[in-house]
DNA sequence: TATGAATGAGGCTTCATTCAT
DNA sequence: TATGAATGAAGCCTCATTCAT
């Protein structure tokens, strides 16, 4: 009847959110059950629904607070106040070890429902934006310290390069015998070859030229 | 007596998996019901059970015609034996039109039951594979005549190369704000800069150098 | 907070049960569906599931319970401390009346099921033995006291007495004209002239013997 | 159209119930379904119903059959014109050893049957009622030669007698660790004691008498 | 005679959700 | 806040049966 602990509420649902992501990404959304969750948390299946409305509000929920923890991620890795690229190349270097199936699973879990759901579609976007707009202003900046080609639209090369992250992770998924320090070297390299501003000499050919 | 045409039997099947398929599009996997996919097929939900053996080897033959037609596709546009960065540019341009959506929504949706079934990892990994061999030959042809950075390693080169079409379809579903041919513009950038040699000269900065 | 009285679920559990066993006797365990059990019980197919892994278990536990209270039965006629030879004629004799059938049927059900049944089989069995061995102890205090005839196996001859009671069921259903009265007196013959001891002396030929 | 063989309509029908039996005797009537029974007969479901008119006609005939079969051993049995305890001894003998299980199993699933299909209940009458007259006859004519008792109702006696044979079914299941020999044996000497004339004489207490 | 495609009802089970306590 | 009993719709699949060939 009466909110007796807001903060003790909010815990609560957040560790009930916690299992859900374990067992989102053991099962995907569809295949884990109400009952697999309220397991998971420890919690009965009535009580559940005191913190959530429904499954679907469980996963947008979810859904948004794993996209909030992966722009977290970046946020963090953006205040070392290294070169954009720099923080590109740090991001894909931390997705390649050998984990990477753990961590791709929910991302493209989410990338799959945000087709069918209006809110998770709205979700995503307006995360993307954001971390785009962010990129953006940091691509603006190197070039306008010369580090980054000018020629490049900063918005459509924003969205490239952290798409190129995505791309990341599902070789995880589909080339699990690659060396992933040797992908993330190819990354590294091709990332500053092309949005690096001077650009890297050419290197000699190795066959000589006149 | 007469044994009824093998032949009918796999058009049904494959006129089934077609159905299916449109479903898994609308839905996902796990959202699909059977009767769904049966109406949509337009046979009774006994039927189907003449054809698959239950619903996972649905799901598992979808995501093998899926990867099939992606890898078929990428041969086609192979097959016309430009240098192989424009083979890679090409199909993204092509993912990047507005139906970009739809486009990607199963592979994500194989990306992530890749995790749980092991016949999909399977089958994704093979693809993946075989897609990823053919690149690294023409990568290193592409280096036999001087077209591509020799100090390049063509498998993992390879791999990267084709994680950024995954990117592409994940920015499809990011970005929708974004303008794909910009996009496809600056991936195509990226990508020859990257690869490409003789290394493309620096430009000339915009705002003028002494 | 409250755990929900365990008592409660048991008596449940039973209630279903008997909903179970009803159904059984009447369609046999294959003929009976779920959802005839559940509204012979009363309750919603879903709601069956919290007590019952499954028909399976459903099946197993009533052929436990049915055995258990054939059990029962016999232990308390055993209580009365007759000869063990007047139990085992009493407990036919119960068999014999009109609604045999009902009583034979289940029994029937749960041979026919020990076949494919391994936990069905053990139980059966399990049962069984310690019948035959409660009936061995009292055969061998009726050869102590001279009341028996000390040249039988106690444990086999338990074993066949036992087998009677199921012969006498079997003859409910094969010979429903036959007079249960005096069938119940032949097996009492049968039983008192091959186990007793001393042996009853041979009657006068009632043609007269010279 | 024309009926081309009735010869091979009648084979072929033999050999369905045949197929249709080792079912049975696996799964039991409700457990075997039809395309089962079409795999172990090697001919397709629509062809089956050229045979029989549906799955109960097959429950029915295969009862029938089992019962046909059972009273023709017992006929052979009978043939050879020993004395009738001799025969039933010689039955009971038979059952005991170790494929009990298998020979007893669709005997009570005709059984059990029997409760639910008016028509096999009438067949198990019929059967048992000759089988009894049969018996009755020959328990008479020992009467009257002085090998029986002739104090017991023939009728009666006959149908108590065949019951231990379905006793000795049940026993080959339930007591799986019981000496089939010893059993038999046991078997033996009740009935032999309990019908036998003139009655054997009382044999001499091992505890000697004074 | 023989096949196997086709049906649709129904079986078992799971699930999201609600409600009394 | 917390439980778990309770529901009934729906999911996957199997089955007996029919029909065109």
């Amino acid at each position: 009847m009466r909110k007796l602990d807001p903060i003790k509420h909010d815990e609560k649902r957040r560790e009930i959110l916690e299992a859900a992501g374990r067992c989102f990404q053991r099962k995907g959304f569809k295949g884990s059950s109400i009952s697999e969750i309220c397991a998971e948390a420890g919690i009965s299946p009535g009580h559940l629904y005191h913190y959530f409305g429904g499954k679907d509000a469980i996963i947008v929920a979810i859904a948004q607070s794993h996209l909030d923890a992966l722009a977290e991620r970046f946020h963090k890795t953006l205040a070392r106040e290294e070169p954009i690229v720099d923080a590109i190349v740090a991001e894909i270097n931390w997705l390649t070890p050998g984990d990477g199936v753990t961590k791709a699973t929910l991302l493209f879990e989410v990338l799959a429902e945000s087709t069918r759901s209006e809110a998770i579609a709205r979700d995503l976007q307006s995360h993307s934006r954001s971390m785009r707009e962010l990129v953006a202003k940091l691509l603006q900046k190197g070039q306008a310290r010369g580090e980054i080609d000018p020629a490049l639209d900063p918005e459509t090369t924003a969205a490239v390069l952290i798409s190129l992250m995505d791309g990341a992770r599902a070789l995880a998924l589909r080339d699990r015998e690659i060396d992933s320090h040797q992908a993330a070297a190819v990354y590294d390299l091709l990332i500053r070859r092309s949005v690096g501003w001077p650009r890297p000499a050419p290197m000699p050919s190795p066959l000589g030229d006149p």
